[in-house]
DNA sequence: CATCGTTGGAGCAACGTTGTAAAGGCAAGT
DNA sequence: ACTTGCCTTTACAACGTTGCTCCAACGATG
C-alpha cells in the first residue's frame, strides 16, 4: 500500500499535522523535529496523495486543454509547451481532442465542471457563441488563437489580420500579380481574420480582389491544401503566388505544384502560416508566418493560473503575442 | 459552489447513499425513488467529484503517458490515439515529456506513485535497465516501441528487426549497391534493433557491411538527418540508398540531398520509418515503414487497463502489432 | 401465527489531506 | 512565583464519495 502521512508520522514520532507542515513548508517547525520528519520522509518514500489534497483544498490542480488534434504539428508543439508551462506551476494538463467537430467541442465545454479541472485553455474550431452557455459560470477559461466567436473570454493570440497582411505584402513586394489564398471557411474563426488581412494587403497594393483566387478548405490538412492548389492551377489564368492559412495547407500546395511540374518559387510563390519545423525542411523550404508559440503557451498558462488563484472575474483581456515572417526558398527571388 | 450528492439527496428527499446508488447504477432502487433522484440530478446538474470518488475507491482513473516530445509528429499522433482509446474506457491521460533525457525519464518514473496515476505507458529513449528500480513495485507499466532495456515489462511494438529488414530488402531489390543507414546510436533502444535488421538484410544479400555507411545520430530530428546525410554524401564513394531510422531523419536527408543537387530517387533512394503523413507529402514523397499506430494505442491501453483491473502480476508479454512498407516516390524505379 | 428470505433504503465510517483552534512548553516581565 | 505572550505541536473536523452493516417492510412458507 501507499505511504501516507500517518505512516511517516508514526516513524518520526510526531503528529500527522507536523509532517503535513513540513511537507508544505509551512509555519515554524523545530529544527530537531524537522530533521526527524525529513529523514522519515526519505525513509518511507512518501508521496502526497494528490486526490486527497485536492479534495481538501477544493482544487484539482488540473487544466483542460481543448485542441482539434494532437497529431497536427502546430497543436502538438503548442500542447508540449503548455504542458511544460503548467508543470512549472505545479499543474497538470488534461488534453481533450475535438477533431474540429462542434458537437465534441460542445460536450467538452459542458464537461468542464469544477470537479475535474480548475480551468481550461480552449482552441475551438467550430464553436458558436451560443455554445458558451454550456460553460459553468465559475469555470475560468481562456482561448488561444483567433476565433470568430465573440465570447467574453480572455484570449491569447497573435494579430492574425496583421500577420496575414504581412504575408501577402511580402508576396506583393516580390512582384507577384495574381495572389491566391487557400483556407477560406466561414466556420473557422482564423479563416475570417486571415482572409481580411489578405484582402487588406491586396487593396493597399491596388490589386483587384478576384473571387476565384480565394480557395476554400473544409479542413486544414495537407490533403485539403493539395486539392485547393490543384483547382487553382486549373484556372484559365492561374495564380503566381498563394498564401495558405496554415503550413499543412501550404505543404499540400507544394505537393500539388510538384505534381503539375509548376516550379516553386519561379512560377509560384508559396507562403504558409504556423512556422512549423516541417516547413523549414520541405522542398523547397517554406516561407511562413511563425507565431511565437512559446510566448502563447507561457502567457496563456500564466493568465489562467492567476485567474484561478485570484478567483476574481476581472476584465477579460486580449493578450497579443508576437510573430515573425520566416522568409525561405518558397518565396525566394523574383518571378522568372 | 459545486453540487454534491448531499444537495441532490436533499432535493430528492432521499439519503445520500441512495443517490450514490442511482448514480452508480447499483443495486435495486424503487422506480419511484429512482425517478425522483434522476430528476433531482438533472435539476441540479450534478457532476461527481472525481477526486473524492477516487480517494474512496483508491484509484485515480488516470494514466501517465511518457513520451519524448509531443511536437514530434509520431508521438503527437500516437498520443492522440492513446488518449482516444483511454477515453473509451473512462480513463484520462496525463502526458509527461522527457525530451529524450535520461534524468527526466528517471524522475518521471520515480513520480509514478499509486496516488497520481493507476498505471503508465512508457516510451523511453535513454533509460537504462537499472533505472526501473525507481518504479514502485505495484505500479502497472507498459512500454510502447522497442527499447534496449531488458526490463520485465509488457511491451507493445512492431517487430523492429523485421521492419528494418523489410525496408533494406526493398532497397536491395531496387538494385541499390551501397546502402547506408542513418540513426545509429548506442543509447537508443530502437537504434539497435533497426541496425540489426539493416545488417541482416545486407548479409542476406551478400553485401559487405561498410562501417562508414552507418551514420550516427544523436537525436532523431530533421536537423540530425540532414547533417548525417551531408556527411554521407561527402564520402569518396557515396551511397546510392539510405535507410533512415525515422521519418524525420529521412526528411532531413531529403533536404540535404536537395541542397547538394543529388536526385532522389535517381541518384539516391531514401526509406524512412514511422509512416508519418509528412512523408506522404514531402517532395519527393517518402517510402516508409508504417507501423499501425492505432493498433499500438488500442492494444497498449487495453492491456494496461486489464492489468490494472485484475491487479494480478501476470506474465509480462510482448504484444506484436503489424506494420506495412509504404512505397512512394523516394524509392521509385531503378537506379538511373 | 411465527419465521424466514428478499428487496429497498439508510447510517456510519473511512479514504488522506489540511484549516482551525486550542493546548502545551518556554522565556521574559511583573 | 505568577502571569503574559510567543513559539511549537496537537486533536479534531471536514472535503465528497462509497463499502459495509444494519434496519424496515414485505410476502411467502412452515
Amino acid at each position: 500500500m501507499a505511504v501516507t502521512l500517518k505512516d511517516v508520522a508514526a516513524l518520526a514520532g510526531v503528529s500527522v499535522k507536523t509532517v503535513s507542515n513540513v511537507v508544505n513548508g509551512y509555519s515554524f517547525v523545530k529544527p530537531a523535529n524537522r530533521k526527524l520528519v525529513e529523514d522519515a520522509l526519505v525513509a518511507t518514500g512518501y508521496r502526497p496523495n494528490i486526490g486527497a489534497r485536492n479534495l481538501r483544498r477544493g482544487r484539482t490542480g488540473f487544466f483542460a486543454l481543448m485542441v482539434p488534434e494532437l497529431g497536427i504539428p502546430y497543436f502538438g508543439e503548442l500542447a508540449a509547451m503548455i504542458i511544460t508551462a503548467a508543470h512549472e506551476r505545479d499543474r497538470n494538463v488534461l488534453i481533450e481532442q475535438t477533431w474540429g467537430q462542434r458537437d465534441l467541442e460542445r460536450s467538452t465545454l459542458a464537461s468542464l465542471g469544477p470537479h475535474l479541472v480548475d480551468g481550461a485553455i480552449l482552441s475551438p474550431e467550430a464553436l458558436e457563441a451560443e455554445d458558451f452557455a454550456l460553460l459553468g459560470p465559475d469555470v475560468p477559461v481562456l482561448m488561444v488563437g483567433e476565433h470568430a466567436v465573440e465570447a467574453r473570454l480572455d484570449r491569447v493570440a497573435i494579430d492574425n489580420v496583421l500577420a496575414a497582411r504581412t504575408a501577402v505584402e511580402h508576396l506583393v513586394r516580390l512582384g507577384r500579380r495574381r495572389i491566391a489564398c487557400i483556407g477560406e471557411n466561414p466556420r473557422r474563426g482564423t479563416s475570417a481574420m486571415r482572409l481580411q488581412g489578405y484582402r487588406e494587403a491586396l487593396a493597399d497594393a491596388g490589386m483587384p480582389a478576384d473571387a476565384e483566387l480565394v480557395a476554400p478548405a473544409v479542413n486544414y490538412h495537407r490533403r485539403d491544401g493539395a486539392e485547393a492548389m490543384r483547382a487553382l492551377l486549373e484556372l484559365p489564368d492561374p495564380p503566381d503566388a498563394v498564401f495558405c492559412f496554415n503550413d499543412m495547407l501550404a505543404v499540400g500546395a507544394l505537393r500539388a505544384a510538384a505534381e503539375r511540374g509548376v516550379q516553386v518559387p519561379a512560377d509560384l510563390a508559396v507562403v504558409g502560416f504556423d512556422g512549423s519545423e516541417e516547413g523549414a525542411y520541405s522542398t523547397p523550404t517554406l516561407t511562413s508566418i511563425a507565431p511565437d508559440k512559446a510566448a502563447i503557451a507561457e502567457r496563456a498558462v500564466e493568465r489562467l493560473t492567476t485567474r484561478i488563484d485570484t478567483g476574481l472575474p476581472h476584465e477579460s483581456a486580449f493578450i497579443q503575442t508576437p510573430f515573425v515572417l520566416e522568409v525561405r526558398e518558397s518565396t525566394a527571388g523574383r518571378r522568372a
